[in-house]
DNA sequence: TTGCTTAACCAATAAATATTTGGTTAAATC
DNA sequence: GATTTAACCAAATATTTATTGGTTAAGCAA
């Protein structure tokens, strides 16, 4: 037993008698000292062994609270985007969306499905690059919404924000024709075929398939 | 032709031959105004037809802008969390986790495979609910960090943090002793091995059948 | 020496305040 | 009648102030 273990109980019968505010924060460590009656330095080390223990946390110009240390809040998109590079980007695309695309063809309403079919029709007649692009947001985007779960949506947006904020920072195609490239044309009809016939191995593959070729003309 | 087309012709050619910040804000009406030698009032129906043509943006309190209005950015973990429940979030954490097990059996370090045993050693030890659930964070946060890709991690601290959310907002179990459940071990142990043995599908099972006992259990 | 108290200071955070901005309205002015 | 001007509003930002845990060093006591 060392000297600390005074200010040690008494701070546990204090933690013990008192009903806390719901955040959990105690009261700073200057009145905290006076309300025990110990030095600031006998208290500190007292908080300190229960945060050793994991039964507080501090922060500075925060407080001092009851119960774990919170994980950070996430970053920033643009953080996130500083931080990454369109290859890792593509990568949690691959992974994602063919998820996605594979729960769309469980829970996809009507609405949803001729949601996509207006967009490939959409991206077929567009005349200007942005119109296409606008159309393949959006496509991908009711793909999500229709995995009929609000945070693998919400997961989706997030991706989807640090991937425009990635290939922000980098060159970008000025030309201002559509693309010419007529296999996603195909692939995305793929996609909402499958979808639509509740296949929803296929769904995978088609989305797979299509951000497969993505990543391939992005190298 | 109407009365306000010399305004707009000024701003036009004012715009031509500056060169704007990378931001592209322009400065504030009040200013720019006087720069052109307009009122207030013509420079904003010109600024007006500028933003009705997409060639600008403006937002009260921010400024006025060149090219066209960024998208919003995702929505705060509250909200997520407030149109969401239980099942979604351990839907999602389904479809996820047992992924992100998979990247990390390809890129953990030596380092996170050390957290990891770190981790399911606490676990073991652990004498008070908390430590437990500290503990059962950090680990799936370590295989997160493992899949060694930054966008992945990203998404799965978004993802974590709506789980924290969302449970908040129910009953807790308060009873303060560590869990008896004994399988959470075994489980646990069987992912660290996969991942260390750099089985990729064994990972992916190992996280997959954990969780859907995490899931079974919370039912 | 050894340990504790006290006080002062630091950087991170939060709270409060002030300023700036686009949007709007109404009286003044031509 | 149309335009200018000035004043005001709410949203957003910028700045300032206050608070908090963390640290250090001098003073003090056992």
């Amino acid at each position: 037993m060392t000297a600390n273990d005074g200010a040690l109980t008494q701070l546990r019968a204090w933690l013990a008698q008192r009903n806390l505010p719901s955040d959990g924060r105690l009261p700073a460590e200057r009145e905290l000292c006076e309300l025990l009656g110990v030095s600031r330095g006998e208290l500190r080390k007292a908080l300190a062994t229960l945060e050793d223990n994991g039964e507080l946390w501090r922060h500075v110009g925060k407080g001092t609270f009851i119960g774990s240390r919170p994980v950070e809040e996430f970053s920033s998109v643009a953080s996130i985007a500083e931080g990454s590079n369109p290859v890792e980007v593509m990568q949690a695309r691959l992974l994602i969306e063919p998820m996605l695309a594979r729960e769309a063809a469980i829970n996809a309403t009507n609405s949803h499905l001729d949601e996509m079919r207006r967009c490939v029709r959409i991206q077929r007649e567009a005349t200007t690059w942005r119109q296409y692009e606008n159309a393949d947001n959006r496509l991908h985007r009711t793909v999500a919404e229709a995995s009929g779960n609000t945070v693998l949506t919400a997961l989706f947006d997030q991706l989807n924000a640090v991937r425009r904020a990635v290939v922000w920072g980098r060159l970008r195609d000025t030309s201002n024709h559509p693309p010419e490239n007529h296999h996603s044309f195909a692939q995305h009809d793929d996609i909402v075929i499958a979808i639509s016939e509740r296949d929803r191995e296929a769904a995978y593959q088609a989305m797979y398939d299509h951000l497969s070729m993505v990543r391939k003309n992005l190298l």
